[in-house]
DNA sequence: ATAAACCGTCACATTGATGTGAGGGTCAAG
DNA sequence: CTTGACCCTCACATCAATGTGACGGTTTAT
């Protein structure tokens, strides 16, 4: 199969496909024209390093191991639990980091709201009926 | 204060500090000669823009309500709290996406442990003392 | 034989914040 | 008056995967 039949039947573009070429992770033989020929089996290959993509690998660790998964069970793979494992180490530290940015951020929403509060009870009782809203725009 | 010396207290290179001017974050005046001079608040307003960069705002977010909460409360800014709470969603959705991808991983060294302690097994009892331990390198 | 639909390579654009360096003024101390 | 330490602007490089387009060859169908 030709590089366009193999985009259209994996959804990925024939400029990714030659990408990963490029990186090692496909391997088509080349017609006496200079095409790419791929075996049937290139789908599923694709298909595969879609997925790995997909959870986060880049295309040079993927060149690591993809090689044997394609071949063998990934649990034959001696590369490829240290590779998982770090991969989830460094997940947990994105993780980490972005929750607590997201309780940093939540914490100056609770005060905002509570801030805001005060001032309108305070308003409330002292000025009875008045037009501002106590906000300011960003005046520049 | 110049810029070199904004960059000596804050830690923040030159390049950055032009950078931030170039997006509306810093608007030092110019001297006769051309150059950048600083209030010492500067100081307080870099620090200020290194903190909300740090908690994932792009400088052009930053741009939309730096203004308001250096000289006010974030309370009486009006475009503050949305554009918090847009972030914050933004933070669930990729820590929700982050921890799908690590507990697809998870599962995956789960089942290779397991299957690698089946094999063991297997292997143990049908050939006791033998070299080879089951795995093959990436053979490229 | 010609047009349409393929394929090939090469190379630049994208994103965001920052690094780096060229080429050139300015200013203080010696 | 020179040296060194500043400062200026402009512009290209980085990272990764992909888009886009130019230019040209090939294949297929009319």
């Amino acid at each position: 199969m030709k590089i366009g039949e193999l985009a259209r039947r994996t959804g990925v573009s024939i400029r990714s496909l030659r990408y990963y070429e490029e990186q090692g992770l496909l391997a088509p033989v080349r017609a006496d024209n200079g095409y790419r020929v791929y075996s049937p089996f290139a789908v599923e290959q694709v298909e595969r390093i879609q997925f790995y993509l997909g959870l986060g690998f880049s295309t040079e660790q993927l060149a690591g191991f993809l090689h044997c998964v394609l071949q063998h069970k990934e649990a034959f793979c001696r590369d490829v639990l240290p590779v998982y494992e770090s991969k989830i180490a460094e997940l947990d530290e994105q993780i980490r980091l972005l929750s607590s940015i997201k309780s940093n951020l939540e914490e100056r929403v609770r005060s905002i709201v509570a801030e805001r509060h005060e001032a309108e009870t305070n308003r409330t009782e002292r000025d009875k009926g008045a037009d501002s809203d106590g906000h300011y725009d960003d005046g520049r």
